[in-house]
RNA sequence: GGGCGGUUAGCUCAGUGGGAGAGCGCUUCCUUGACACGGAAGAGGUCACAUGUUCAAUCCAUGUACCGCCCACCA
């Protein structure tokens, strides 16, 4: 067989692929009869494109999954997209810009289908680039979350937690996002800090009065919306104010009162704080305690509106420009007294990044109290478990501090709410308009019927998506078969948004979490620690890593760095080229077996064990720790050790010791055998991590079946163990390392044979082997000691008189510096009689060790001093 | 403000209550029957700082400093 020098990952990663997919080789269907592993991939957005992160949350899930469909069971990894709704309607609204159409000129029913549109041509890019990553999901079951299917689940969904009184219209304090023209939820703010300033403001207690009272704002823009002051009720400066009116500058049109109240901080700016509920969180609920009214000054398009107060001049100006123009004329009436700067976090979309306004609106939102309840007792009995732990207490946090959820979105590319209206405004809840119909005309009367123009929030769909994407509500196989799933994959930042409501939302309908693990991977930076950014302009493609040096390369580097506790990956190139070297030192060791003189057996079998030499117990043994080792890390999440585990038995073990082994005269008759198994078990361990290597290499050794992709994890009971070979091979490695190191003081060139003097009682097949790896011409003499370690221990080096004179001085100096930490820790009489016995043992053995070594040194440098 | 991580070799990071590790980078030697995308040997660290617990601390506890993440209604 004539193989390339080096792998070439570009030509052979798509052909392998493209055949696994023909094949349907990540396909299943629901089994009962074994057992199930299934991984709900979190959808995409339609608008996504393949960035690092991938890496360390979408690789981790196709390990698991090749892992276990490796171990036999009913393994599949369900793919999908999510619509993404502010998202892409953000993304078409600028489109249609370009175009100069506004999105209502174009209506809603052209508009959606603009989007479907969309989807269907942008919407596979990310599905592409899963592939050429060499992620299998099952993607004959890909789903998208306004399919017709998900669609019915959403709407029944809604419908039942409607008829449950779980959902309700109301009018509350809500985030408003005037750049994309609709609500987010609380838990799609981002609060990012700026450096503001805080204006200290003074409310007079009459009109043209001198006296009054500071407050201090950083918006006071909506000061005009005012309702109150409130200070605290235990503050002694502003007692005497309680109860007494202030007017609102500039305008001086209206006096509030000034109110007692303990959510107010006394130790901030003056201890008085200006209310208004319309437009701030906390004012909201001070003004709910002393019943206030609710007067709004900004408007859906963020600019000051005077249909509730009077707003003066200052109607219809951006809210920005309207705090211009009145802190110009609080300066000029002589009201502000003090402008500092502030530092502070200020709420932004985290869709459109716009800076959000509260604002009080009719909306539509989910009670949450009576869902989070089970969904927190299914965390604290350990039916819901996180990796790392610590997590969970963010899960638990969260759910503790629940607060409504506001479902409502003004935006069109969505689930459309199933909500209809009467004409005199009484609502209808139905999964269709023909059963909306039937109830206006039971229960109201009527069948004229408006239905609401709002859509869901994304996550409203994305909640359901562990059941919805089998089918649900139909009794589906799936359903029953892969409902709940084994194991949920997430970066952190997802915990409020999807994980909590997933489970909610599992519990409630289906009786059952809807996965039992949650593993929260790390998130990817640059190697110096900053998060990847087009303004940075340190993003690192994927795509590009895959075309540079393939995808099994992108896949190692990524996993070698992940490590369980870690919330961080700092990622460096130069960790995928080493991982491309890798690659190739399979390629060459696969070269080097292929090429045997005496051939490869046809059929993957071992020798009889009398058979078996040294060395292939050695890494039979290896193999079989290995292979306990890996299952073990993959079964609890730890991809990056199980990651280093198999790169170092390959590369420093099996290329860098077994093979250099099979070189000796005396170890041909079993090698092409032996190689050929563990290298085809280890072609096993490493398939989940790099597929496409591990494919094309055990499909060029003797193998079973059609694929990797479908064949048995390894069974360690089917690895032969020999414990005592295993570390005899250990201390030659050893004493190999020891002659070598000498081989270069002397400086001998790699060719050139040392001369070794080889007590007898080192066996002969162990001679060999050290004349074959350290280069050396043995010469057999006297036995030495009475064990192994001795023997060994007690192999010298000819050299030319004085060369080794400087080394074995450093030696001795280390020996005897250990020698007198030994003994003094010895001699330390609290140390031998509270230090566990084995440790006392453990370190008389060292000292002894270290002795008869220094016995050793110092004959050798005797005799490298003395004339011959 | 609260909570949680981190601080170990030039860089990125493992690790352990009892002899400091890997990869990259660096130095020297080497194209020996697969591999220079390779092999061999080597240099390099008061394990952030302080106090405590212990026979023994890089590891445990407390505190400090710095870096980072999450949460939060100091306007």
């Amino acid at each position: 067989m004539d193989l390339p020098k080096h792998y070439d990952p570009q030509a052979t990663e798509p052909r392998l692929y493209e055949r696994w997919d023909k094949n349907g080789y990540f396909h299943e269907e629901p089994d009962p009869a074994r057992p199930p592993f299934i991984i709900c991939m979190p959808p995409p957005n339609v608008t996504a494109r393949a960035h690092l992160g991938h890496g360390s949350t979408y690789l981790p899930m196709d390990v698991l999954t090749r892992y276990h469909r490796m171990l036999g069971e009913n393994a599949d990894w369900l793919p999908g997209v999510d619509h993404a709704a502010i998202a892409t309607e953000a993304v078409l609204v600028r489109e249609l810009a370009k175009e100069r159409i506004a999105r209502e000129d174009l209506g809603r029913e052209r508009f959606v289908e603009r989007a479907w549109a969309w989807s269907r041509t942008y919407g596979g890019e990310i599905e592409a680039q899963f592939r050429r990553l060499g992620f299998g999901p099952d993607w004959q079951r890909s789903r998208f979350t306004m399919d017709e299917g998900l669609s019915a689940a959403v709407r029944r969904v809604f419908v039942r937690l409607y008829r449950e009184g779980l959902i309700y219209r109301g009018t509350r304090l809500i985030n408003w996002d005037p750049k994309a023209k609709t609500t987010v939820s609380d838990a799609e703010l981002e609060y990012v800090e700026q450096d503001g300033r805080l204006w200290r403001i003074r409310y007079p207690f009459e009109p043209g009065g001198a006296e009054g009272i500071e407050i201090a704002t950083t918006r006071p823009e909506t000061m005009l919306a005012d309702v109150a002051l409130a200070v605290h009720p235990e503050d002694a400066r502003h007692a005497a104010t309680i109860g007494r009116r202030v007017w609102i500058p500039p305008l001086l049109q209206r006096s509030i009162p000034i109110v007692a109240d303990e959510a107010v901080d006394p130790d901030f700016g003056s201890g008085a704080l200006k209310i208004t509920p319309a437009h701030d969180p906390l004012d909201y609920e001070i003004g709910a305690r002393h019943g206030l009214p609710t007067p709004s000054v900004i408007d859906l398009e963020a600019r000051i509106t005077g249909a509730d107060v009077p707003v003066g001049p200052y109607a219809g100006l951006d809210r920005f420009e309207a705090r211009e123009r009145i802190l110009a004329d609080l300066q000029r009436g002589g009201f502000l007294t003090e402008t500092q700067p502030h530092r502070h976090a200020v709420a932004t979309s985290d869709r459109s990044g716009a800076v959000v306004e509260p604002l009080l609106s009719l909306q539509w939102f989910v009670k949450m109290a009576p869902l989070a309840k089970p969904a927190l007792d299914a965390y604290r009995d350990g039916r819901v478990r996180f990796f790392p732990a610590r997590h969970g207490r963010t899960y638990e946090h969260w759910l503790e501090n629940i607060r409504d959820w506001n479902i409502s979105r003004q935006i069109w590319w969505g689930h459309q709410l199933p909500v209809w209206y009467t004409p005199d405004g009484r609502e209808v809840v139905a999964e269709s308009a023909a059963e909306a119909l039937d109830i206006a005309q039971r229960l109201h009367g009527t069948r004229e019927l408006t239905r609401d123009p709002d859509t869901l929030d994304t996550w409203f769909s994305s909640g359901i998506w562990p059941f919805s994407i089998l089918g649900w509500p139909e009794q589906t196989a799936e359903l029953r078969c892969w409902y709940p799933s084994q194991v949920l994959l997430t970066g952190g930042e997802i915990i409020f948004l999807w994980v909590a409501r997933m489970v909610m939302l599992g519990l409630h309908f289906l009786l059952d979490v809807p996965f039992s693990d949650v593993v929260i991977t790390p998130t990817v930076f640059d190697a110096a620690g900053r998060k990847m950014s087009k303004s940075l302009g340190n993003v690192i493609d994927p795509m590009v890593l895959a075309e540079r040096y393939g995808a099994d390369a992108f896949r190692v580097s990524i996993l070698r760095q992940m490590r369980l506790e870690s919330q961080e990956i700092r990622y460096q190139e130069s960790r995928c080229e080493e991982a491309r070297n890798f690659n190739n030192k399979i390629w060459n060791a696969t070269r080097y077996i292929l090429a045997l003189p005496e051939g490869l057996p046809a059929a993957m079998t071992l020798p009889s064990e009398g058979a078996l030499t040294l060395a292939d117990r050695w890494i039979l043994t290896r193999l079989r720790e290995t292979s306990v080792a890996m299952s073990e890390l993959l079964n609890r999440y730890d991809f990056g050790v199980a990651a280093e585990t198999i790169y170092r038995f390959v590369w420093y073990e099996f290329c860098d010791w077994y093979v250099e082994a099979t070189k000796a005269e005396a170890n041909r008759a079993t090698r092409a055998a032996v190689l050929s198994f563990v290298w085809n078990n280890a072609m096993r361990l490493l398939h989940p991590l790099a597929p496409f290597i591990t494919e094309e290499v055990w499909l060029a050794l003797p193998h079973d079946g059609k694929t990797i992709v479908t064949a048995t994890w390894p069974d360690p009971l089917e690895v032969p163990a020999f414990d005592d070979d295993a570390r005899g091979f250990a201390l030659l490695q050893r004493t190999v390392e020891r002659v070598r190191n000498a081989r270069a003081e002397i400086g001998l060139h790699p060719r050139e044979r040392v001369a070794l003097d080889v007590p007898a009682n080192v066996p002969e097949p162990m001679a060999a082997l050290l004349a074959l790896l350290a280069s050396a011409a043995v010469e057999r003499g006297e036995a030495a000691g009475d064990d192994l370690d001795d023997a060994l221990a007690a192999v010298t080096v000819r050299a030319p008189r004085g060369v080794l004179e400087e080394r074995y001085r450093k030696q001795l100096a280390h020996l005897l510096a250990e020698i007198d930490r030994g003994e003094r820790k010895l001699g330390n009489a609290a140390f031998v009689s509270k230090a566990a016995s084995s440790v006392v043992a453990k370190e008389r053995e060292k000292l002894d060790g270290y002795r008869s070594e220094l016995a050793r040194v110092e004959a050798a440098l005797r005799a490298s001093k003395e004339p011959a």
